[in-house]
DNA sequence: GATGAATGAGCCTTCATTCAT
DNA sequence: AATGAATGAAGGCTCATTCAT
């Protein structure tokens, strides 16, 4: 009903580990329906039955149900971020081609590691965030890869433009977020990691040779 | 009882001319439900009273819901598929830039001529048709592009393999969806234009040179 | 909704003889309904085309739905009783006991003739009538019955009272239509037959005795 | 998610004293309705209103329309049955005719002691009962009665046949279901209990002579 | 006469949310 | 703080019936 939403601020701040707690199980049990049923599931009550809480303790944390979810959201894409941060702040640092195919095996990898289920949940959220006309999970790792990217020296010889930084990030993710969606077999072939290196590096090399 | 028959079964085939404009009516209506308000407003009771009719001859048509998403995300990936088919056929085969920069203008202009609204309409279809598990509309274009793209002679010297095919198509095809979606202002820039052809020539040659 | 509904008449007297046929496919289409489908299905909608007719014919023979359910269940009721009076009036009057089971046997025909989806048209049939909380079609019989019996003399030294003509028609009818409701294997057995046979005759005995 | 159960899953365990009475509330306002408009008013709506609850709180009891039905039928069959034993329990075991006769008066008691209303409700009982096409309400009665037909001897010499034993007790309480049905003025009368005792002992007798 | 498109009251059911205990 | 019974707006859908063509 109500597309847009800012985020919603806890009904009560969980100042004692308890409270804290109760909030986490709440998000892990609609982590788990989520990963399980699908979003058709995901109701105020279900969640609240399988964190073990009543449904009135559960709108004691949160003012509604999509509170939940935007929280969800938000904390899927902190990690999401910080997996993705961590990971290319260990990049070596030497022959480009070799750097950006580690960048590469990093994304691929990060759009990988979660089981079947875990997936499922990733979509979800995907979905769910999506339908919330908010930025994409997405876009907020474009934002922290480039971030990264122009500090490992990769793009080199010249900072990329608007243009171009915007263009590779979304090819490189688009084409990852299209093989997940489409549940693709070759996300985890050789060969499609082979390809994505050469976009990029057949960008760079363009873009640098113009 | 039910007669039903692959993509959307309609419950009774509209014999007579009014019928059929009714039938129009209805998608018409749903159309500017998803443009105007969203999903979560695309209710079959709000469809019938916008499209100016009871809720029981949007019954008559349409056995549920469900056939008038399916008969919307149908119509729309045929338009779409179309639209584009019909731009690609007309490009000039010659030297390979100017070919690719014409189909890059093409793709570009096939997602932006849709106004603000109707953009707003083609992202609730393209995630009612990805939450439907089904083919992205984009896949289907995607198909049709390495199609064209293949009889084009762009990718001259050799086909490309799956992977590269899967790589190249949802590379530009993700890229402009993100503008679109970010509601990027790059858009319809010149700057836009030109990386995205970039970043297909510069893929073409490394994979030539492979 | 309406519970009690005296019998409508039908909108137009359908003098021509085409017209006599429309009524008569009206009601065999709505019994066939009944039989393969249940009551469930007995739709107007659906009696129309399965008729061959649209629904605005159907309209045009019977005021409503409910005129239609009038017409089936009194045409059911006086073809019963047809077919028992004429089984009946040929019963041959000898010695009594060989009587009673003729009849006996005459009236366990009358629920067993039909097939099994002819069964389950004579149970809707039934149903509705129960329903409709008139007289069950069992009544009339009854009353046939009581009225062919004396005439008969099987109940010979005298005549029964009415108690005793309520009790003896009610418990002969009351346990075929058990035996077809629960669509007993008992019905068509010997013993079963030859049980109720004792049942009248042990009856009428003790009644004369008195 | 189905947490089903045999005959009536409840959705939840009233764990509540409140719940437990709502469930009753519910219950007899359905009760109430089938007594005094029938079958075709007994919707959810309906009893919710007549409970003096929302229709929410109906379904946090009752998983959907039929499961209500359900406790319904397996509510009365239960009372009937216990009724009917608690009485033949204390059936004096004397002589064979005053047996008969008493355990007669018991059912005829036991067809008599609803008032009008009450007798509507039990109609209709019987009706979505046997609709639902299980047994009827007076099969499992007649269960109970060969039961303790037999135990009392009063079927002495022998035990009855199947045959026998469906015939007898489903001509009684096929009398007894007809002269409620038909609203018999007889119902109460001396001479119809004494022709029922009459049908009794006459097929005892004759059975017991073959 | 016949047709069938259109109607709309009303059914069953869900689920986010509140509040007395 | 926690509980869970209760709420009720709203959604999907059916089907008897009407009426313009």
């Amino acid at each position: 009903m109500a597309e847009h939403q800012s985020p919603v601020p806890l009904r009560k701040k969980p100042s004692q580990a308890r409270a804290r707690r109760t909030v986490d199980f709440i998000l892990e049990a609609a982590t788990q329906i989520l990963a399980s049923h699908g979003e058709a599931a995901l109701t105020t009550n279900h969640i609240a039955e399988r964190a073990g809480f009543s449904i009135g303790t559960l709108y004691q944390y949160f003012p509604n149900r999509d509170a939940i979810l935007d929280t969800l959201i938000e904390r899927e894409r902190e990690s999401s971020e910080k997996h993705i941060r961590d990971a290319l702040a260990q990049v070596s640092r030497g022959e480009v081609a070799g750097t950006v195919r580690e960048i590469v095996r990093i994304l691929v990898n990060s759009f990988t590691r979660h089981g079947r289920m875990r997936n499922r949940f990733a979509l979800s959220i995907t979905r769910l965030s999506a339908a919330r006309g908010g930025q994409t999970r997405l876009d907020h790792v474009a934002g922290s890869i480039v971030e990264v990217w122009c500090s490992t020296g990769v793009g080199t010889s010249r900072d990329l433009s608007d243009s171009e930084a915007f263009v590779l990030t979304r090819a490189v993710l688009g084409t990852l977020r299209a093989a997940v969606l489409e549940d693709s077999r070759l996300l985890k072939t050789k060969a499609f990691e082979e390809a994505i290196v050469r976009l990029i590096l057949g960008f760079l090399r363009s873009s640098t040779a113009v």
